[in-house]
DNA sequence: CGAGTTTGACCTGCGC
DNA sequence: GCGCAGGTCAAACTCG
């Protein structure tokens, strides 16, 4: 008997030392398979023993089965504990017969039975923190919409007002108007494109909302005239990219909002999102197909760009540039400009709604003068309020960026290796495991949360900031989502404070970052898993691994 | 054979 | 005006 229980405690010990890290993954993976697939399965239950040393036992004793019944409740567990003791009764009328077992079998029950209670608190603190971050992410998910709409709405009204102010603010106000709806629509295309986009008669709302414009790029045209701007402008889809123009911000027509939401939404079109993430891969998993159209050297880099276009319709605008990053090749630069204009699978919607949600935050840093986004001495650098090292805007760039920094140092709940930290350390980083080193698609996944819960709290900066995160078991989640405080756009007062509180709050509570971990993965859909986004990712680039040489620069090679 | 990649050429914007 | 750099195109090529 006592053997067996030695046994079990080093086996216990055991398990705990050896999945250490794991511990919060499994756990999450437990409870997010307990919530969808009804818990079938029962592997992770050793994980959860970070700090419940029942389940291990139970595991022992009881492999696949007993574990699924185990969590769903308190009755179920019970249950298991009572099949554990039975067995373990049975066990011991095999080894032992002696009556001093029943004392042990009580100990034991009392034993599990505390554990057991210990496990269920668990269970439902994570059932709570699980529903309120699906209810976050609802609401987030609402709460762009109604922003959305009230940007429209306002943007009617100023454009009926502000025609003559626009002649000075021309570039701000329209592009105030347009940015976020251009980058909050997510939703599938109307293909209405027809080349009235072309005209101002379609307006920013319609342009944005029935997505862009199909454009005839099946028919090849590209580029209705290769070469012409005008040909790209023309063009329903250069309407939503416009390459080289975005720059210019100059319109020369103080003329009108159509004209200048044309170009504020150029110029929004070029908000960027960047992520740097260390990935040995040749591009992350985003959930989105992805065609390869172009390869560059970039100057200053000896690691080729690559340049990709989705492909999961026909039309669709978005696109990106992947880099290894020059000064360590294990970095993976990816970034992305514009918004789908198609359905998406969650795990691309993930990054999507991560684009628009760091786009709005663009526009929302910006927002003092509408012109403040067009100005990179204003707004040069801005931090964001997810954490000071983990995302930043850049004005300085020919385009505003966000860029999310998931290259820091792995937090103790991640497996990443080297740390690296290219400038502070990170307070809130990327918590998941990653099966291969690789970036996580999944935290792809989570980026909107994160953002939407920025974004969520810039609204509400005077309120305790981050409670509605840090409250996991409060209603807090309710919290900042009011739609009345949507005013977004403004505060870099606010975004810093929240950026403080933010911070402080991760930083200063692990379990809070594991939790959140946890909630998030188990949100991200139990699945997302290496290869489930894959579908999206037939391409890999070869080049931007670091291997600079074998590709091409074009100009660089040519001397056309 | 079709889809995707490679890569030289081309276009545009910008700085000098 | 010229050269540079970023971005894109599309013919040629590769692969399943």
């Amino acid at each position: 008997m006592n053997l067996n229980r030695r046994d079990y405690d080093d086996h216990d010990h055991h398990d705990d030392d050896q999945t250490g890290h794991k511990v919060v993954v499994g756990e999450v993976d437990f409870f997010s398979d307990q919530k969808s697939a009804n818990r079938t399965s029962s592997p992770h239950h050793s994980s959860y023993h970070a700090k419940e040393e029942g389940s291990p036992r139970d595991h022992h004793h009881h492999p696949a089965p007993a574990a699924p019944d185990s969590t769903p409740d308190l009755l179920h567990v019970n249950t298991g504990l009572h099949l554990l003791t039975t067995n373990t009764g049975s066990d011991q009328s095999t080894v032992d017969d002696s009556a001093s077992s029943d004392v042990e079998d009580k100990r034991a029950k009392n034993e599990l039975a505390a554990l057991q209670a210990e496990l269920e608190r668990m269970n439902a603190e994570n059932q709570r923190l699980k529903n309120m971050l699906s209810q976050v992410s609802h609401d987030y998910n609402n709460l762009q919409v109604h922003f959305v709409s009230l940007m429209q709405q306002q943007q009617l009204k100023k454009g009926e007002s502000a025609q003559s102010h626009e002649v000075i603010h021309g570039k701000g106000e329209g592009r105030r108007n347009i940015v976020p709806r251009q980058f909050l629509d997510m939703g599938p295309s109307s293909n209405n494109d027809t080349d009235e986009m072309n005209s101002q008669t379609l307006s920013d709302d319609e342009r944005t909302l029935d997505g862009s414009p199909q454009n005839k790029e099946g028919n090849g045209s590209y580029e209705h005239g290769r070469g012409g701007s005008h040909g790209r402008e023309d063009s329903p889809e250069d309407a939503e990219w416009v390459p080289n123009k975005a720059p210019k911000l100059n319109l020369p027509k103080g003329n009108n909002s159509p004209v200048d939401q044309a170009a504020a939404e150029a110029t929004m079109r070029k908000a960027r999102v960047s992520v740097r993430a260390r990935s040995e891969a040749p591009m992350i998993s985003d959930g989105c197909q992805w065609r390869k159209y172009g390869q560059k050297m970039a100057k200053g880099n000896p690691c080729p760009r690559a340049y990709y276009r989705c492909t999961m319709a026909v039309g669709c605008p978005v696109r990106k540039q992947v880099q290894r990053c020059a000064e360590d090749r294990s970095i993976l630069i990816t970034t992305y400009e514009g918004n789908h204009n198609h359905p998406l699978p969650p795990a691309a919607m993930a990054m999507a709604s991560t684009t628009a949600a760091a786009a709005s935050m663009l526009l929302s840093g910006s927002m003092p003068s509408g012109d403040a986004l067009m100005n990179p001495n204003f707004l040069a650098r801005t931090i964001l309020p997810c954490s000071s090292s983990m995302a930043t805007i850049s004005a300085s760039a020919p385009f505003p960026t966000v860029t999310l920094d998931l290259t820091h140092s792995p937090n103790p709940l991640q497996l990443q290796r080297a740390p690296h930290v290219p400038q502070q350390t990170a307070p809130f980083q990327f918590p998941f495991p990653t099966p291969n080193g690789q970036v996580p698609s999944n935290f792809m996944a989570s980026l909107p949360q994160i953002f939407g819960q920025v974004l969520n709290n810039t609204t509400n900066s005077n309120q305790s900031k981050f409670s509605g995160l840090h409250t996991s078991s409060s209603s807090a989640c309710s919290q900042g989502l009011d739609a009345a405080h949507l005013q977004l756009p403004n505060q870099n007062a606010a975004f810093a404070d929240t950026l403080s509180a933010a911070t402080a709050a991760i930083t200063s509570d692990p379990n809070f970052t594991a939790a959140l971990a946890a909630a998030i993965s188990s949100i991200i859909g139990g699945g997302a898993r290496p290869g489930e986004n894959n579908v999206a990712n037939n391409a890999p680039v070869n080049s931007p691994n670091g291997g600079g040489g074998a590709t091409s620069g074009n100009k660089v090679n040519s001397s056309s």
